[in-house]
DNA sequence: TCATTATGACTGACCGGTCAGTCATAATGA
DNA sequence: TCATTATGACTGACCGGTCAGTCATAATGA
């Protein structure tokens, strides 16, 4: 059924445009009509693929959270201690690499509040738990088999993902500070952090 | 000059009126109408106290970026690594003291991207370059008396400040999670991550 | 003292521009 | 031919900002 396909191939440009030009101007400053021309298309178009502006930017989060899954998923084998390591810098290496998702993210962000619908899809906080479990998870592992320091919890592992988004928020906010080049010294403190 | 007086406690109260709102509905959802009906007086009224819309945003910011500023000059005295054990808490106690001023800052995180004036008083660029100079002046002077162990170099101060700020923005996304609670935690594992 | 006049803070109706979403029509291609 | 897809002119709700007019209070002066 090459329709279907070509259907879901225009979908996934016009989101790609969205993304681009959220990226550049924000969610609040972007026109639907900016989308159209960025993907080359008629206003009126858009909406044979998205029903409204919201959509737009409901479907850029889920393509990140889906990213983000995949990393998380894929922790590979290995002392607790090395998987973190590997984790943080995977994670830190994914947002780098996608500049113009990554910055959408500011818009994802505030969205959080203004949302009236509870169902609604741009559950960041749920993004943020299932970090924070993952992480927590192989600190457990670590502190089983003797690796952490006394003292150490679950909230060591929010802090540990706080230290990722924190350098990605001051990466947004100020594109001098080089985020890529910082994925090793987060590795590194988060791990130090807590080893014994 | 009663009257002076009179106009910036005016000023304060309305200002005041807007953060609320702001980090109640997120300022693109905000309508001056709203800050005028929060502050009890008509619209109109909020003119002749602000120039326009952005203005009370940017009034907020700054009222934050002083407080910050206050936070960071305020260092006392004792060894660096206490110092940055102090800081870390202050900033963060802080933030989590004034709930409806930190949510204003997940738009002006965003706002730094759609100004388009450069002379833009929401430099929040400037706010955290400010902080991570500050810690890793704190780092020279912990490194030079022999506290830290080698490699330590100023991309952990925006790491230690990462950390600080992803903390924030999991508990702007998820208030489930307690940012005072963090407190503690964050500054350990940022002075254990660089100590010796 | 108290009527008259001046002040300026405040009000809210109004205006003009913007933009999300619609829909009649055209283009496409099977 | 005719079903599907694309177009862009159009609509109307919305909202930032304005401004003519009001009114409480202060100043004046008889």
């Amino acid at each position: 059924m090459p329709k279907r396909i070509d259907r879901l191939v225009r979908r996934e440009a016009i989101l790609e445009a969205a993304v681009r030009v959220f990226a550049r101007k924000g969610f609040a400053g972007s026109r639907i009509e900016d989308v159209a021309t960025e993907a080359n298309i008629a206003k009126g178009t858009v909406y044979l693929y998205f029903d409204s502006r919201e959509e737009l930017l409901s479907a850029a989060f889920e393509g990140y959270a889906a990213r983000s899954a995949a990393v998380l998923s894929d922790l590979g084998a290995g002392p607790p201690l090395e998987r973190l390591t590997w984790l943080v810098r995977s994670v830190v290496e994914t947002l780098a690499a996608h500049p113009d998702h990554a910055r959408v993210l500011l818009d994802v962000w505030s969205s959080a509040r203004s949302r009236t619908d509870a169902a609604s899809p741009l559950d960041m906080a749920q993004v943020y738990r299932h970090y924070r479990e993952t992480v927590a998870g192989l600190l457990r592992q670590a502190g089983a088999e003797g690796d952490l320091r006394p003292g150490v919890d679950d909230r060591h592992a929010a802090v540990i993902v706080g230290a990722i988004e924190g350098c990605l928020l001051q990466w947004l906010v100020d594109p001098a500070l080089p985020l890529a080049g910082l994925a090793d010294t987060i590795a590194e403190m988060c791990v130090e952090g807590v080893r014994a």
